[in-house]
DNA sequence: TTAGCCTTGAAA
DNA sequence: TTTCAAGGCTAA
């Protein structure tokens, strides 16, 4: 057997799903979970009264958006701006309902400028897509066993985000007014810019192609709105290179080139699905957690594999040099997958999974072994880090450039070019640093100290791998151990 | 100001 | 024609 010929199938195209899997033994780690199907607000945990404005809440949260944004409202907190949101507390604090709102995902260009009633508006299929995930995830839980995050899919910023301008950490969502030559917009570490669920944002100014970049008026500087709506200026800054609103554009690409998570999600959640139903079928003995988990890493890397191929840059490389490159830093893009799913969703006290399953860290560390659980608790400093940071999708998607692009990588055919990269990435990802958190100046180099971290952590997961491997609890043909064969063999 | 119910109207 | 997510109305 001849394993990276197989990787290399891959990356010349074979399709996804084709692995055969072996059986591993059991390690007790799932729990039965009794599914409550009844919907709560994520706002206040209400009864849900449909969709409104992006995702599923109450009648009074939708009400209390709607009057928010249709009547420009700016409320201030008497408290430390945490206040906690449920039903019987909603109405105490306007500033945190609104933030909350804003934080699980309600969509403030979903209130209309014109005020028009009726109809339907561009969030229809999405709904629509929303509710098919529900019911798989359903379907996932019944074949799983494993419970399920609560939370809509939604990119969850970290507690507390601003999206106002009388936040807690001033100025850091403002672009300077010196660096941009217009009125600037607040850059949250939420991306407005791309939706989960929509298509991707071309990164480009599209008059006549909304995106959810758009606010209502009263959030935007009064020019640039047309008709209700607003649309991306192409700017620049003082740096030099071609931006929108402070986003280097070549940010905006990496930002593009990302896979939507949701389609991730439910391709991977429909494969292993249909990996232990097919056991049932078959009289296989079902997936224990952790060859549940395989597979997902799997099925994972398979994903990351897809992401590279169709890259801005490495579909310029031979296909000799990709491989080259994805061997070294497999493990690394899976280990920062996770870890930036963590620090986008992630709940204090469990992870959330690549299908936004949830487990609990206290089930992780009574159940798993001691070298799993220290590696997943240091993958939680490392989240908890990022978080302090206020890393942001757009910083991510730029990291995993630079994992991918590294140019001390040895035998490379196109050294330069690889070199080449990853002086654009890292003068795109200071160039917007220092944009969108002008008050955090070594954000930059803060960011970068993380990687020597996320490399120690991916090489004790690559060990673990090993050492799982070695005790046969690996699945049979599984891509995590052809990647860990054909990058062992090269180094 | 809130929140439950009503009306509207484009898309399915 | 039906659906359902917008905006509107109004008692509390």
């Amino acid at each position: 057997q001849d394993p990276p010929l197989t990787v290399s199938k891959y990356v010349e195209g074979l399709s996804i799903g084709e692995h055969a899997h072996g059986r591993v033994p059991l390690n007790g780690m799932e729990y039965t979970y009794d599914v409550d199907l009844e919907e709560l607000c994520p706002v206040c945990g209400d009864k849900v009264s449909g969709y409104h404005y992006g995702l599923l809440t109450c009648e009074s949260c939708k009400g209390f958006f709607k009057r928010t944004v249709q009547n420009n409202k700016r409320y201030t907190c008497a408290e430390n701006q945490d206040c906690k949101i449920d039903k019987t507390q909603r109405k105490r604090c306007p500033f945190c309902r609104f933030q909350k709102c804003l934080n699980v995902g309600m969509r403030l260009e979903a209130v209309r400028a014109d005020r028009m009633r009726g109809g339907r508006n561009k969030f229809g299929p999405m709904y629509k897509r929303d509710r098919a995930m529900k019911q798989q995830k359903k379907a996932l839980i019944r074949a799983t066993g494993l419970k399920i995050e609560t939370t809509p899919p939604m990119p969850s910023p970290a507690p507390q985000t601003d999206y106002t301008f009388t936040g807690s950490l001033p100025g850091i969502h403002q672009v300077p007014k010196g660096i941009l030559q217009t009125t600037p917009i607040p850059i949250a570490p939420t991306d407005y810019d791309r939706s989960l669920y929509g298509p991707p944002s071309l990164g480009l100014p599209m008059p006549g192609l909304p995106t959810p970049a758009q606010l209502p008026p009263q959030y935007h500087s009064p020019d640039s709105v047309v008709g209700g709506y607003t649309y991306p200026e192409q700017v620049y800054s003082g740096l030099g290179s071609p931006q929108i609103l402070g986003v280097p554009q070549l940010v905006l690409e990496f930002l593009r080139c990302d896979p939507d998570e949701l389609q991730v999600q439910s391709k991977i959640a429909a494969y292993l699905q249909q990996e232990q139903s097919s056991r049932g079928v078959k009289g296989q003995e079902r997936l224990s957690t952790f060859g549940l988990m395989c597979h997902m890493a799997d099925q994972t890397l398979f994903s990351i594999v897809e992401w590279a191929r169709s890259c801005i840059f490495f579909k310029e490389l031979k296909v000799g040099d990709q491989m080259k490159l994805l061997h070294n830093c497999w493990s690394e893009l899976l280990v920062l997958d996770f870890i930036s799913r963590q620090v986008q969703q992630g709940k204090e006290g469990s992870v959330v999974l690549v299908t936004g399953q949830e487990i609990e860290m206290a089930s992780i560390v009574s159940q798993a072994g001691p070298t799993l659980t220290s590696l997943v608790q240091r993958g939680q400093e490392l989240v908890q880090k990022l978080q302090t940071l206020q890393v942001d999708r757009r910083e991510i998607a730029c990291f995993k450039f630079l994992i991918l692009f590294n140019p001390d990588v040895k035998l490379l055919e196109n050294q330069a070019f690889v070199e080449g990269v990853q002086e654009q990435v890292n003068g795109a990802l200071l160039e917007y640093t220092l944009c969108a958190y002008p008050q955090y100046l070594d954000k930059f180099s803060q960011l970068l100290l993380r990687m020597p971290e996320l490399r120690a952590l991916s090489a004790q997961a690559e060990d673990y791998l090993c050492y799982k491997h070695l005790s046969g609890e690996v699945p049979c043909n599984n891509l995590l151990i052809e990647m860990l064969h054909a990058k062992r063999a090269c180094t």
